[in-house]
DNA sequence: CTTCGCTATATACACACCGATATAACGCCT
DNA sequence: AGGCGTTATATCGGTGTGTATATAGCGAAG
């Protein structure tokens, strides 16, 4: 046990955000969307990208049906049937949504990092 | 209707991003509880600022509970009976929370809107 | 000591979201 | 032609979240 004498563990408050972008007041891009993207890139495969990420196919295949529904270019291009049985690739228009939204996420826990000594002192009770 | 040839309205993705806290993987504070402690401050009755912001008081008064368990000091006060049947109060911490809370939504704004023009240009598809 | 308005608390219902499951379509390969 | 693995699509059910509603408790003021 690292070094601590009869308090309790201070159960610090952490700031946590979340960043996603819209079209039309619908989800473009969030961190699951991205996350599904950089499966398939890896695989080359839905199915398989929804499992390593504990995704249920239909979460996975809507997912990527929304985004390529709307922007205006798809994201994955799929197809059925073949040698092995089909697939699912990320097209260049995919991979560049993919680093910008990454960037986006980068900005944002930047952010976090920076405001949380602030806030925690901010909001730190007085003690008596 | 404004200057437009044939094409179609844009529909131009927008970033959106949402920021809260979190004490012991639990929300501490949130958009929604900052609007609470807000209303409350300038009504001083939780049933009112629930009428307010279109909440069922149900849905306040769990808010008000966790945010109150979850600081180590009470963010606000309520009284039962009484001259105007009771009330509730934001406390001198909670009024420090809800700044704190509300500079952390600014500089999250403020993100936002300085990523937009990029993220735009870059996930602009090519017009051929 | 009754009245009044707000807090406190429980219960039941509606709705949205999500996972699990089943089945069909598809196209290369042997 | 048949097999195989993947995508495509519909349906069912559980879960969780919020709303609506009802009721009790409280304490100052009249």
């Amino acid at each position: 046990m690292p070094s601590s004498r009869t308090k309790k563990t201070p159960r610090l408050p952490v700031i946590r955000g979340r960043v996603w972008v819209e079209i039309g007041g619908a989800s473009a891009i969030t961190e699951a969307g991205s996350d599904l993207i950089e499966q398939i890139e890896a695989c080359g495969s839905l199915s398989e990208a929804a499992r390593r990420l504990g995704f249920s196919y239909r979460r996975a295949w809507l997912l990527m049906d929304s985004m390529n529904r709307l922007w205006s270019e798809p994201v994955i291009r799929t197809a059925t049937g073949g040698a092995r049985g089909g697939g699912a690739r990320v097209t260049e228009f995919g991979r560049e949504l993919l680093s910008s939204y990454r960037d986006l996420q980068l900005q944002m826990e930047h952010l976090l990092d920076r405001a949380t000594p602030a806030f925690r002192t901010a909001t730190r009770p007085i003690v008596r």
